[in-house]
This record gives C-alpha cells, sequence and structure tokens, in this order.
DNA sequence: TCTGAAACGCACTGCCC
DNA sequence: GGGCAGTGCGTTTCAGA
C-alpha cells in the first residue's frame, strides 16, 4: 500500500541518500520530532520500495580504476530476442557499471571502469567483441570527473 | 598511512558496496574471523578513504523521475577560465547527476534526471543555454536502465 | 500518527594474547 | 594483528493517547 510522500518522508530521503550513517535519533532532531514516527517512516519507505538499497561508496582512484570509458554501441539486428541477449550479458560483466538502451541510432550506452588504457583494449576484444551482434562501437575516455552522485533532487 | 589491501579488506568492501547495512557481526562470520579485527579494518578503510560514504539508493520511478537523457556539450571557447566556470556552474544543478569532461570532439557528457519531457525542455532552455559558452548540444533519451551500480569490480 | 519508556543487540573501548 | 569482555548507544518494540 504506497502513498503519497509528505514533506516530512521527503526530508528523511534528502537526508539519507546524503548520508544513511545517520541516526534516527539526528534526524529526529532535525525535525523537531522523536525517534518512534521517524523510525517507522524510514522502515515504511524501505518496505514500499522508495529507499532500495544502503550502499558504501567506494575510492575509484584508490582502488585503482584510474580509467573511464564511455562505449557507444550499436546492435547488427534489432529483434527482441538479440536485444534481450544483448542486455542480459551486459549484465554479468562486472567492469560495465551503466548500460542504458537508448533512442536513435546508438542502441546503447555503456560506462566501463578499467584498470588501464591495455585492460579496456582487452575488453573490449574479449568480452564486447565476443558478444555476437554489435554492429558499431565507439569508445570515448573520461578526462575528468566534474560530478557524480546518486542522489536526486527531491 | 594508506598501505595495500589484503584479501580481507576487499571482502569487507565488496559486501559493504553491496549492502552496507551488514553488521560488523556479518561480516566478520563470513571471514570466519571475530569482530574487533573487522571493526578496525573498516574503520581504517573509511578513514584511508577507500570508503568515501555511505548513501541511501532511491527509487527513481517512485520518486517520478521517469526521464533520464544524456546530453553531449561542446564549448565554444576552450581556454581555462571558461572550462572552470562551466564544471561549476554544473555542479549546482541538481537535475545533473553525472558529468564527465571527455577527450575528443565532445566536451562534456552529462546525465540528468527529469520528471517530464516538458521539465527537459525547460531546463535545456532555461538552465543549461543560459550557461554562456555552450557550442553544440545534443540530447540522447534512455528508454530503458539496463545496469546501473555503484559497485566497482573488486 | 505521535509520545515515552523499556528491551535488545550492536558499535565501540580497553586489555590480553 | 587477532581474540575477549564490558559499556554506552542506537535500534526496535510496545502501551498509551
Amino acid at each position: 500500500m504506497i502513498e503519497k510522500l509528505d514533506d516530512i518522508d521527503l526530508t528523511i530521503l534528502r537526508i539519507l541518500q546524503k548520508d544513511s550513517k545517520k541516526t534516527t535519533k539526528e534526524i529526529a532532531s532535525t525535525l523537531n520530532m522523536t525517534i518512534s514516527p521517524i523510525y517507522e517512516r524510514i522502515k515504511r519507505l524501505e518496505n514500499d520500495g522508495y529507499i532500495k538499497k544502503y550502499v558504501a561508496v567506494l575510492d575509484k582512484k584508490l582502488l585503482n580504476y584510474p580509467v573511464t570509458a564511455i562505449c557507444l554501441v550499436s546492435l547488427r539486428y534489432h529483434n527482441e530476442g538479440f536485444i534481450d541477449k544483448f542486455e542480459q550479458q551486459i549484465q554479468e560483466l562486472p567492469e560495465v557499471q551503466e548500460c542504458f538502451h537508448m533512442a536513435g541510432k546508438v542502441d546503447f550506452f555503456l560506462k566501463i571502469n578499467m584498470k588501464s588504457l591495455d585492460d579496456y583494449h582487452d575488453f573490449v576484444r574479449l568480452k564486447l567483441s565476443n558478444i555476437s551482434n554489435i554492429g558499431v562501437l565507439e569508445s570515448y575516455f573520461v578526462l575528468k570527473e566534474i560530478k557524480h552522485t546518486s542522489e536526486y533532487k527531491i
């Protein structure tokens, strides 16, 4: 039973998508409320699916993933079976952090993290190119990450 | 003092980037260790910057952000001042979830979440276009999000 | 739906090996 | 660097309004 969110719910979501370690007590304090209602609202937001999960955000550079590539893929054949299969194969590649099916000339848009350009070369040659049905494949490299957040403007 | 990570550290990071609500006790249990060393390792990973932050991941659709656009921007002038200013202005736009400075013909790559195509139209017209120095601006829309994770393959 | 209080478990500290 | 025990705090539950 999913109902509309009020301002209190939105404030809770705003706080937690910035810092999920904030305690119920702290959130209650900023909202001038007691712990119980905040606690129940958070549980409701989790159960209703507004909060999907809680994750630790790691440092790409320190983990030695300095190379980020944007990869544009166009398929050769566009019937349902081929698209589904491509999507399924992409899911299983841990190097691929994001993949979107696009409207327009380019079919898929991929964001890929690698340890080196050599690794990227191997990745394209051994993994991506082995996915049959890829027609055109264009790669672009990120010089600098200006902004990267999981937050939504709520 | 940042030292190299061993397998235990990497396992901890793997677990926490999937689910940061896992307790120290649970992590210790899967690693057949006691709580203390796991606790200390997590603190070290936080202090050394391997773990940047903990966040709640929200549901875009439930929050009524069904439109995701990829926006490619080329600047008119490419001297340092103009680029810095552009980057600074982008930082302040909450609709922009990701922005990368690219190598190649396209200067910047933006990922933008909106409530509707009308809102996107307004966003481009009122906010992006008002940033002086934008030369070319191309928009592509996401039909379907195949994969979107903050995890790294560690 | 909020308040307040009580119970539980985990985070955190200090000491030992 | 890892194990063990104690304390405080946050989470969780529940009676009442």
